[in-house]
DNA sequence: CCTATGACCTGAACGC
DNA sequence: TGCGTTCAGGTCATAG
């Protein structure tokens, strides 16, 4: 599902939203409403005849500007944003815009969305770190937060309340820049670990941006195409095949019930 | 507080 | 063909 730059890329995918009028909002289901959106989210129709006044990304979250209140989307493991392109199945919200239609599918409903006043905080973008790719962001603050920790680094990477924005795919990729094993501990990590992890992790999510993230399956851009990052990924969903660095085979591993890969030559 | 584990969902891919 | 199992880009609640 999207990680920080597949979310990206549906934000830059939703600029022409921008400036329009929500003029209908339709739900599907009662009971898919009812996993997507929490009980404590104010009802999503009553973002109807107010205007899109801008959409901000923070980590993996959208959050989207209205007149009074403001709409956080996160889009789970399935969740599909489309403007303008055809329908795909398990739609679940429709938002009917002043020159256009934005549709949300999710099969899986592992998606998210809140509304609330813009006097009252989205409860989940609150407990965001600072975003992967925020410049004011050093490997030594990383590391003064982790220095004590039993966890490991690919967990630690994961953490969205310690940097919000990577993921399975991207934990994978930038441990193998900086060459750190994924099962080190916080506290086995100097401060010059944090930053090879953070500027590999900043530089290979800057450059899938370019190639509008990866698609496996089900993640798609606003127009319903999917991304190419996935040509260029050097280690993920690799097991098997050769190290493009050293030749040794990839390996795969399981930390907190998710696939690591990673070069057991290259990654110390 | 910290860490580990299952739960939440559907569908695609695979083995028998 | 069909049926069962496993796995999937994420996060949260609960139990130690």
């Amino acid at each position: 599902m999207p990680e920080l730059p597949e979310v990206e890329s549906v934000r830059q995918g939703l600029h022409d939203c921008i400036g329009q009028k929500i003029n209908q909002v339709k739900l599907g289901p009662d009971h898919c409403i009812k996993s997507l959106v929490p009980s404590q989210s104010l009802p999503l129709e009553f973002c109807e005849n107010q205007k899109i006044n801008s959409i901000e990304r923070r980590g993996k979250f959208l959050r989207i500007l209205l007149d009074e209140h403001h709409l956080l989307a996160h889009l789970g493991m399935s969740g599909v944003l489309l403007y303008n392109a055809e329908a795909r199945p398990h739609t679940h919200i429709t938002l009917e815009l002043s020159q256009g239609i934005l549709r949300y599918s999710d099969p899986r409903r592992f998606g998210h969305w809140e509304l609330q006043k813009l006097t009252m905080p989205l409860s989940s973008w609150q407990k965001l770190g600072p975003d992967a790719l925020d410049p004011d962001l050093s490997g030594q603050q990383l590391h003064g937060h982790t220095q004590n920790s039993k966890r490991s680094a690919k967990d630690l990477l994961l953490d969205q309340g310690l940097v919000a924005g990577i993921g399975n795919i991207y934990a994978c990729e930038a441990l193998f820049g900086a060459g750190i094993h994924p099962t080190r501990t916080g506290m086995s990590l100097s401060a010059d670990d944090w930053n090879r992890m953070l500027s590999s992790a900043v530089v290979i999510m800057q450059e899938s941006i370019k190639h509008k993230g990866t698609t496996f399956s089900d993640y798609r851009l606003t127009n319903g195409k999917g991304g190419s990052f996935q040509t260029f990924l050097k280690v993920f969903q690799k097991e098997g095949l050769p190290c493009p660095n050293c030749g040794t085979p990839i390996s795969k591993i399981t930390q907190q019930n998710r696939s690591t890969f990673f070069c057991p030559q290259c990654q110390c």
